[in-house]
DNA sequence: CTTAAATTACGACAACATTCGTATTAGATG
DNA sequence: CATCTAATACGAATGTTGTCGTAATTTAAG
């Protein structure tokens, strides 16, 4: 039961983005990306990076000069972990309210939402045990 | 089109929580709501609730000594709004991927995801046409 | 070895959000 | 009317986040 009260700020999230996308990356390549979307200086990606450190969301190997920065927390869980808090937040907890507000919005393509069909048929088979 | 790139924040967002709920409603009755959940003071609410007032959150009613405070926007559209963001913060803009791991969370009862299950339907006609 | 380039470390600043204390003002009560 | 209560207005302190400049350090090149 590991919890994580410690959710990544809106700048963290972006840099855990690019880790877990790229995998491990020194901090250039990090900012390079980051600059794709938006102007960022290389500092501040650093020092971004250097309290990520910290707080234990990234781990760095710095055998060699430029530090190899990799995610130390899994995707999976921290959009979980997100996505518990936004729930609470936005729609007062009420999860189906989020997931038909998600459906509804313009397209989401005939094989998704099969699939979403299907996993909820398997959920429904699980329920009748 | 309205475009409302004014986000509220986490603390304006619970007092909309409340107005949408309560309806037009007093500082001091939503002080009241928001202390049921955790310690906030009374001019704390007070103040939030006037800089929402600039930002348009909210509008009042001044005409008795007593403000009565109702909200501006739209409970829908504002939870549209921050959906969408966090879809492209958190899920990198798959709301598929939301939608699942959402109904994987836990217990959503049959009836929902029956609910669910009838409005994918509506929109694979929809997109049959 | 000296210089240049790139990297890390660190401190400072601005913007914002949250919080509350205090002053002022408006009604109610006696 | 005088006083008390409750509400609003406002300013200030605090904490967090994002931003970058500058200094120090390490490696590579000449």
């Amino acid at each position: 039961m590991t919890f994580k009260n410690n959710h990544p700020t809106e700048s963290e999230l972006e840099i855990l983005q690019v880790l877990w996308a790229q995998g491990p990356s020194s901090v250039r390549k990090v900012n390079e990306i980051l600059n794709e979307k938006r102007n960022i200086g290389y500092t501040t990606s650093l020092k971004i990076m250097q309290i990520m450190t910290e707080k234990g969301l990234v781990t760095r190997d710095t055998k060699s000069r430029t530090h190899i920065y990799q995610a130390a927390v899994k995707e999976g869980e921290t959009q979980s972990s997100l996505l518990d808090s936004f729930i609470n937040k936005t729609y007062r907890g009420c999860a189906k309210s989020l997931v038909l507000q998600a459906l509804g919005k313009e397209k989401t393509s005939p094989e998704e939402l099969a699939e979403i069909k299907a996993l909820i048929s398997k959920m429904e088979e699980n329920n009748n045990d």
